[in-house]
Parts: C-alpha cells; structure tokens; sequence
DNA sequence: AACCCGACCAAGCGCTTGCTAGGGTAGACC
DNA sequence: GGTCTACCCTAGCAAGCGCTTGGTCGGGTT
C-alpha cells in the first residue's frame, strides 16, 4: 500500500500546511507524526495513505518554496537593471516570500545547514550556491560601476545582507501593522545608503 | 547517587565542552546523551555521575555564556559614552563573543525562542528584554544628540542589527583569516553610514 | 446488486530516547 | 591495611519514535 507520492488533493493539501506550520513553529526534529495527526484530527498512522514518510513531507514543501523563489531570482537576474535596482528587488522578493511562504522560510532557516549535507536534500546545496553568484556578481557589478564603494568586502556584504533578509522570518508576522513592502525599504534606505560611495 | 549539580572537574568541564560542541553541529534534539557519552569515550549512564540531565548541560552552557555577555553589556552600557561608540562596541563585544563562545552562542541562535518558552529557561526571555532595552535606548539618544536619522524606525533597526550580529556565528569560523575586528569593522563601516544622517 | 476506492482506524513492531540502580576499580590519604 | 572518593560499567526500564499491517466504512460507478 505505497502513498500517493506526486498527486494532490484537498484533503492532501491541508495535511501538508498542518504539517508546514508545525514543523516551523516547533521543529522538525521535535514535531512528530502523531503531533501533525493530532493537530488533523486523524490517527498517526492514516497519514501513510497520503505521504510516504515524514521525511517526504518536508522534502515537497521545501522544494515548492524554492521552486517559487529561485523562480522569481531568475526573472529579476534576467532583467537586465542597474545593480542598485537588481539588489533591491531582490531584497523585496525576499521578504515577500516571508510573507507567502512564511512557514517553509521558517523551516529552511532553522534546518537548512543540516539537511544539506543529506543526499536527499542535495539541491539545497546547488541552490544556495546559484543564489550567492546572482548577489556577488550583481554586487561586483555594482562597483564597477561605480554605484558601490570600492573598499567593500563583498563577500561579506552579501553574507550581511543575505543573513539579515532571511532572519527577519522570526520576527515577522503576517498581518502586522506593517507590510513587508514598508519593511523592506526602510532596510533597504540603511544598506543601500551604507555601500553607496561617500 | 545524585551528580554533583554545582562543582566542577576538569573531566566534567571537558565532558561539557564535549557536549556543548556536540549540540551546536547537530542541535539540542538531535544530540543524544549516548552521542555525547560516545565522543567522549563512556558510556552514556556514566555522563549521569556528573550531570543531574541533559537539560542541565544545556542550561549550563549558556548561563555561563550569558553571564559574560551581560557583564561586558552592562559595563559598556556604564561607561557614559556617545551613542555611536556605544553602538560601536555592542557589536564589536557581540562579535568577539561569537569567537569566545562559538558554541554557546550557535546554540542560543538556534533554540532560544523554544527554550525561552519554557519555564527553566525564564532568564533568557528576561535577558532579551534587557538586551533589547540597552540597544534602543541607546539609538533614541543617538537621533536626540544628531547622530543618527530621524526618519528611522528605531525597533526596525534594532532588530535588524541584533539578528546580523548574532546570525553571523553560522558562517564565522574561529582561527580563520579574517579576526572577529575586521569583520566587525566592516560591518559598522555600512550600517553606521546607513544610519547616519545624509 | 456488485464492485471499487479514497480516507481512516486499531493495533502493534522494532528501535531509540533519557535516565536509573547497583556494582566495580584505581589512586589519594590516613 | 583501611577508608574514601572520583570515575566508570553492566544492565535495563518506561516512554516515545517512525512506520506497517489488516481491516472498516461510506460514496460513487457500472
């Protein structure tokens, strides 16, 4: 008796944001199969008709999110904008993934060091690094260009810039007072103002 | 037979070097007593004779931790400076604590928001409400003296510099080529001029 | 009426978890 | 020699873990 592995339907669809949701608020590791069944009001074991493991359930709501995200980097890479403006939109795209994908952020920044060192979770990996060469190689572009300082570390620039988007997922809540938009210009009005040449 | 609880030996000291070590590359849940038993060539009762429990491990480490940290905090929030050396050496003691206590501080990035909802672990919401205190009322006195932008949102920024700050224990690694000043440095070189009024 | 199927339950298997009870040993000190 | 202490082992318990199995039930389909 496999689980269905590809198709979907309603009743699917719910299981898994149940799960999402309790795999960003309490962990991976610490939420069980029987806490995801409790929260779906069925048996632990019923979930095996729907999912073939535990493991499975975190592997397709990961990858639908990056999916998602890579392709908007991809859209905005392609755009062909000033390096100020790439910066920008990518920092905008970040934290409107915060607010749609608001639990698969939360689960990739608690646990995506651990699972990339899994084969299973290989493409982690890939993606991280296709998403350090479209920062460093706008940011390289944006000196060049005479748009940034010369005296940057852009290595680290990135890593700051990277570390401080991704990280806001645990504070911010959907449904705030404040928008995503405002939070990211006003972060963007420190950093941009910050490499900008004197 | 109860361990001893406040104490200490070099074996034990080493046996929570071990263990503090052992949490931080595979987190709190992940680490069992039998791992940390393992590295340490016992077996996993034996850790019993000189810890009441897991958890007391953990709390261990990083109430010592927390304990420097809030007393070089406290002595550079007392040293009546202006708000932006103030500033300047939050993040440059935040930054040499990622070096002093690698460890303790990848655990606390990694779980705090868990363990401080629990009881046992009251202080560290009580220590983050003081953290946050020092910081922002610090940025207020920078916008009243002119040092800072009036147009910024203050809580924002603190969030914003506090995550970049601690995040950055992910990528640190002690004894590489880059010391915890120079990467403190660059970091206050941006975000002092994004803050800065233009 | 006969059949199929998606969704779930009841029960439990094999394993791992944190932790315990009690015994042994080597070295320091008297 | 006797005692004490720090340290570790042997053996195992109760609870919890992910997952499997065989079966139930109601709503379509033919």
């Amino acid at each position: 008796m496999a689980a269905r592995t590809s198709t979907s339907s309603a009743r699917r669809d719910e299981l898994l944001s149940t799960a999402g949701r309790l795999f960003a608020e309490n962990g991976l590791r610490s939420t069980t199969v029987r806490d995801i069944a409790d929260a779906a009001g069925i048996l632990s074991g019923s979930l095996y008709h729907h999912f073939d493991s535990k493991e499975s359930m975190v592997d397709e709501i990961l990858r639908g999110f990056l999916d998602r995200l890579f392709g908007r980097y991809r859209e905005i890479a392609a755009a062909d904008l000033s390096a100020t403006e790439t910066i920008r939109r990518f920092v905008v795209a970040s934290f409107e993934a915060i607010d749609n994908d608001h639990h698969a952020v939360a689960i990739y920044q608690d646990e995506a060091p651990r699972l990339a060192s899994q084969e299973r979770y290989g493409y982690i990996a890939e993606l991280n690094t296709e998403f350090r060469g479209l920062w460093l190689s706008t940011l390289r572009r944006g000196v060049d260009d005479g748009e940034f300082r010369t005296d940057l570390d852009l290595e680290l620039v990135y890593r700051f810039m990277r570390d401080t988007v991704w990280v806001a997922v645990r504070w911010y809540r959907p449904g705030g007072t404040m928008g995503v938009e405002d939070i990211a210009q006003e972060y963007l009005s420190i950093v941009l103002d910050g490499i900008a040449p004197r």
